[in-house]
DNA sequence: ATGAAAGCGCTAACAT
DNA sequence: ATGTTAGCGCTTTCAT
């Protein structure tokens, strides 16, 4: 039923070596013999255990994927895209991933990702922010690490990020074209990189333009950029400015939120108010009005992320590269003319 | 990280059979010398090799997840849902998922997974609606399989699958309730054992609340349940029968596209029109009005197989067994009285 | 109750 | 160009 090497070699009438290194392609072999060797393999339907030789490669041909259960359990499948990005790339590099995900309060007695401390992965894409104790321990054990949307404090692995600067000041130009002057900005987590650099592209534009940045334009104290934060935040911005005219909200999540909360106050939208988000998930579609957003190419974050991986794996001297993946303004109906 | 149970045997100052034979618990080694090896465990802080397990043991501690890649990418995260359902529960079991998606044009040329290839799993779930020609060859291998959400025209395998039927008659018994008698359904792909099922409840209700069933309030002619065929499928409804207050859709994609019709078309929901759907997908929430469901427990669906899996695997359990995971009608504003 | 030793299937020196 | 052989880290008889 299931043949190994040592059947193949019988058949072949040569040794376990020579089948290896034939099946390795080795030049020391000549083509005949591969041929012989090939011929046994078929016959046989011979496939190579993967455990033996892992187990004397000291390779897993496995590459982990790991992200904080929350993201993994949010709303809006964002990260769930860019695991299914790693997904489809691995197939191409011959890998497969495994997945695990690790609390927020990752603290010192929490054990290391089941992945790791069974051997069970050459290399780690860790997706979105992680705790930096989880980071610290990581980068204690061996194993290569590459960042997808987000940068650790201690910057010195392959990073592959959304260009949140520019996408930031897609939005906000967008806003300054159609008139406004008067844009809020909904922020949460101000310290997460992303929401950090979608806020720069915001006040770079807005100086740009010559618009002078108002703090009562601004919320930045929401902990976490989810929905209700976002209905909250845009309640406070509205009661406290009555001349906003727009609202750039750092994520579709608070965008949505920030939505729901100026239906329930009765403004229209985008007569009254204009919004625009930032991610592009799939509800954005359903909303009524649909939402103009900036859209982040999930799936090819991770399919990039994948590939940085299968590159620090097979040319150990890679330079801890930075890779900034492009977004781009998808205009729905979310936003109009001040 | 790097130690070995050599390294342990070592420490603890017995032979590695030990080690090996404390580590499984086994009641020939003394609690002493457990607790020494133990001990050494702990200050080393060793994890056993998979690879060199999974060798001597011929398994390799991985479960394939396999569905065809439409339902992987389409906009309702069903089938994540349920894979992420697989992946919880195989934490507790010891088992990495893999994934693999193919085609739903798989034909006879085509190879089959990549994880059954190589000999990466120990059993297979195949969720959703997969090509019956693929599920011929994979049953040849011997591989346990296990379906989810699906039922094989060669039954002899564990299904977990969602009690359909009884959903179909909540959702009709719900809009009896509410005074309905032309109630309208909508179906994608009558052959699929699911929507199938769903019908037959619709039936099933309409029969005992003595409701005659017309042709006219039947759609089931569109190939596939999509947001699209929905609305088209409304659409078809609305112009051959003016007397219909209640559309009961075979799942939340085409509840949505139907909904989009009537509003396209005036109508208002619920009070000129009520809608329902089935599967309790993350948009309803964001519909205006949300919608009326049928809700799916997906992750426990997921798990559920994982769980019946993990029995095949460990022979506890033989015989095929069936298992219906309930529903449950979820409320909300996209139905009303007749 | 514990240890010695024989593999599991494969790769890669080292021989020939 | 090909064969011999020593492990990789672990489980599991079989001895002691």
């Amino acid at each position: 039923m299931k043949s190994t090497i040592k059947d193949v070699a019988q058949k072949a009438g040569v040794s376990i070596a020579t089948v290896s290194l034939a099946i390795h392609d080795h030049k020391r072999i000549s083509p005949e013999t591969k041929r012989k060797v090939q011929k046994a393999i078929n016959e046989l339907n011979y496939s190579p255990s993967k455990s033996a030789r892992n187990l004397v490669s000291k390779k897993t041909g496995n590459i982990g994927f790991l992200l904080t259960d929350d993201h993994f359990l949010r709303t809006e499948p964002f990260y769930t895209r860019i695991f299914l990005g790693t997904e489809f790339e691995a197939r191409t590099g011959e890998y497969y991933v495994l997945l695990n995900t690790v609390g927020t309060d990752y603290d010192e007695c929490d054990k290391l990702p089941r992945f790791v401390l069974d051997k069970s992965v050459d290399g780690i894409i860790i997706a979105g922010k992680v705790p930096e104790l989880l980071i610290d321990k990581l980068s204690r054990i061996n194993l290569p690490l590459v960042f997808v949307d987000y940068i650790p404090s201690k910057n010195k692995y392959p990073l592959v990020l959304i260009d949140n600067i520019h996408g930031g000041s897609l939005a906000t130009e967008h806003l300054i074209e159609k008139g406004h002057k008067n844009i809020a900005f909904i922020g949460g987590d101000i310290n997460h990189p992303s929401i950090h650099d979608r806020f720069q592209g915001y006040k770079l534009s807005l100086e740009k333009a010559g618009i002078t940045i108002t703090d009562n334009l601004i919320s930045l104290e929401e902990p976490y950029p989810a929905r209700q934060n976002g209905y909250d935040a845009a309640r406070r911005l509205i009661d406290n400015n009555k001349d906003i005219t727009a609202i750039f909200a750092c994520n579709d999540a608070m965008a949505i939120g920030a939505m729901h909360f100026l239906k329930d106050s009765g403004y229209k939208i985008p007569q009254d108010i204009s919004v625009i988000g930032f991610d592009d998930v799939e509800a954005d579609l359903l909303l009524d009005p649909p939402l103009t957003t900036i859209r982040v190419p999930k799936v090819e974050l991770g399919a990039e992320a994948m590939r940085v991986m299968v590159d620090v794996l097979n040319n150990d001297n890679i330079a801890a590269k930075k890779i900034l993946v492009p977004v781009e303004l998808i205009e729905r109906k979310s936003t109009g003319t001040a």
